[in-house]
DNA sequence: TTTTAATATTAGGTATGCCTAAATATAATA
DNA sequence: TATTATATTTAGGCATACCTAATATTAAAA
C-alpha cells in the first residue's frame, strides 16, 4: 500500500487527533492540517476508497487496522527524524517538527534505518555520562564553533 | 526567489548537464530526468517566466546568473546530502544520492546547516586517524549489528 | 536541393491537491 | 418544534506536473 505524501499527512494527522481525543471529525483534521474542510473531504475520500479509514457522511473518521498499522509507521518515522534533529543535531523543536514533517515520506527505508541505528549507537553508548562525549564536543562546537579548547586528553597530557 | 521542488530540479539538472557538455538541449533535460519532452518544455516556460534562464524556440537553454546561483545552491544542498548519507552513515551512493535528491528540497536551512556543521566537526577532528574513533565505531556498529568488543582503552587497561 | 530523420513544440487530457461559494445535514437554542 | 448556528459535503475552479498524439522546425543524408 503505497500513498501520496499529502494523503501520508492526512493519515497521520488522523492518528495523533485520534490518540489525544478518541473522535475524529472534519473540522479537527483541517485545523491540525492547516486546510479548508473541502479539502479534507476530498483526501477521505481517497483515504476511503484505500481502505485506510472509515467514514460514513457527517459521521466520524476511524482508521481501519490497515490505515493504523500504516499511520503508526509513518508516526514512527516522524518521531525518529525529529529526535535526530532535535536531540542529535540540536535543532530547535519547532524546526525538527516541520523537517521531519516534510521529509519523513521521502527518506528510503535503508537511511532512516540507519539513522534509527545511529541514535541507538548514541543512546547506548558505554560512556560515562549520559551523552558519548563526542556529542557533547559536537553541541559545543555548534554553539561557540569551536572545540573545547582545552579539553582533557586521556593519553599524554596538556 | 521561490520556485516548486520539481522546478528545482529542473533547474539543477541544467545546471548538472552545462557542467559537463557546455550545451543543454531538451532532449538532455528530458533524458536526465526521466521524463518526457513537453514536461521539459512546460518547465522550461515557468524558468524562463521567472527569469532562471534563457531558452528561444529550437535553440539551447541557458541559465541566467540568477538561475545560475540558484542552481548552485540547489546542487550544494544535494552534494552536502548526499556526503552526508555515503559517508558519515554509510549509506550507498546511489541510494544517497537518491535521498538527496528528494529531501534537498525540504530541509530548512538551519538543519541543512547543521548537517555542514557536523560534517565539519567529523572532517576536521583532531583525532590521529583521518576519522574520528567513535565514528568508526559506528561504522563497526552498523556492520556487525554491535560495538567493536574489546577495543583498546586509553586509560585502564582491557 | 529535396527528402528523411531527429528534435522541439503545441494541443489536449489526466491526476493531485488546494481553494471559494453554495447546498445540505446535524446539533443547539429559543 | 422551529429556528439558528455549526459542520459537512458538493460543485466548480485553479495550479502543478505529468502524459500521448499531432504538428512544426531544424539538421543530416541522399
Amino acid at each position: 500500500m503505497t500513498i501520496s505524501p499529502a494523503l501520508e499527512d492526512y493519515l497521520e494527522s488522523i492518528f495523533i487527533i485520534n490518540s489525544r481525543k478518541n473522535s475524529v471529525r472534519v473540522k479537527d483534521i483541517a485545523k491540525f492540517a492547516g486546510v479548508k474542510p473541502p479539502s479534507v473531504i476530498e483526501a477521505l475520500n481517497h483515504l476511503q476508497d484505500k481502505g485506510l479509514i472509515d467514514h460514513e457522511r457527517y459521521g466520524y473518521i476511524e482508521l481501519t487496522s490497515e490505515g493504523n498499522r500504516l499511520a503508526q509507521s509513518i508516526y514512527e518515522k516522524h518521531n525518529i527524524l525529529k529526535k535526530f534533529f532535535n536531540d542529535i543535531l540540536c535543532i530547535d523543536e519547532k524546526t525538527a517538527g516541520e523537517d521531519a514533517c516534510k521529509i519523513e515520506h521521502y527518506l528510503s527505508k535503508e537511511t532512516l534505518e540507519r539513522i534509527v541505528s545511529f541514535i541507538r549507537f548514541i543512546e547506548t553508548s558505554p560512556s560515562a555520562a549520559q551523552k558519548p562525549n563526542w556529542l557533547n564536543n559536537f553541541h559545543y562546537f555548534t554553539k561557540h564553533n569551536k572545540r573545547p579548547s582545552s579539553c582533557p586528553r586521556p593519553k599524554k597530557g596538556k
